[in-house]
DNA sequence: GTCAAACTTCGATGGTCATCGCACTTTGAT
DNA sequence: ATCAAAGTGCGATGACCATCGAAGTTTGAC
C-alpha cells in the first residue's frame, strides 16, 4: 500500500546551500568528538564512505543522528547506493565558505 | 580577620600550559557565541581589555563564567590592575599549538 | 573608616543534546 | 515470497551548561 519507489519523503533529505550556514552551526557540529571522528575519517579517505564503514563508539541510531547533524551543517553530502548510505565530505565547497578551518582542525586532531 | 594581602586563594588562579589543552576543550570554549565575541574583541584590540570594557549581552556573573572558561582553555591571560581584571588573548602561544585555527575563526566571524 | 566600583562565588533553574533500544523501511539476494 | 543487511525514526532518559540574582570580597578614593 505504501509507496515502494519514493512516493512519500525523499530517501535522502535536501542538502543545504553552504551560504546559508553560519559559523555557529558549524562549530556546534564539530564540537562533538564523534562527529569530528567522522569528519577525520572522510578527510583521510578522500572519498565517500558508507556509514557502516566508519567505526564509531556509539549505537547505530546515535550514529544516524550524528550524520544528520553533519549534513545539516553542510559538512557532508549523503546519497544511497543500494542499502548503504554513502557520506562524502563537501571539502571544497566548505573551504570556500570557511577557509582554513577544516585544515586547522584536522591538523590539531592529528597533532594529538 | 581574613587575609587582606592574598593570604588565602590567589587573586588570579593559575593559567594552564597550552600543551595540556586539547582540541576538545578549545572547541567547547569557542562554540559559545558570547565567548567568541570576547575573543573577537580581544583579537581586534590587540591589547588587554578589562572585563567591563567588553560589552556583553549577559549579566556580570555570567560574564565571569565565560572569562573563566576561556582562561581554562588557554585562550586568555588574566591579571588584576586595581579592581579591574584585565584580559589578554594568548595569541602567539595559542597559534603555536593550534596553527591557523584562531585566524580561520576570526575570518569566518568577520565574513558574517 | 566609609563608600562605591568591579568582579567573584554560590545555588537554583531551564533548556538543549547525546545516547539508547525498539520498531520500521528499503533494498538486494536466494 | 522470504530473509538478512543497513539504516532511519521515535520517545525517553540523563547529563551538562548558560543563565540569573543575591551576597560577598577586594581595591581605590575621599
Amino acid at each position: 500500500m505504501a509507496s515502494t519507489q519514493h512516493g512519500g519523503r525523499e530517501r535522502v533529505p535536501p542538502h543545504p546551500d553552504i551560504d546559508t550556514i553560519g559559523l555557529q552551526q558549524v562549530l556546534e557540529a564539530l564540537v562533538d568528538p564523534v562527529r569530528r571522528l567522522i569528519v577525520g575519517e572522510l578527510y583521510a579517505a578522500s572519498k565517500a564512505l558508507s556509514c557502516g564503514t566508519i567505526e564509531l563508539p556509539v549505537s547505530k541510531s546515535t550514529a544516524t543522528h550524528h550524520f544528520h547533524v553533519l549534513r545539516e551543517a553542510g559538512l557532508i553530502r549523503q546519497y544511497y547506493v543500494g542499502t548503504s548510505r554513502m557520506n562524502a565530505l563537501r571539502r571544497e565547497e566548505f573551504d570556500e565558505s570557511f577557509p582554513g578551518l577544516l585544515p586547522a582542525l584536522i591538523a590539531a586532531a592529528d597533532r594529538a
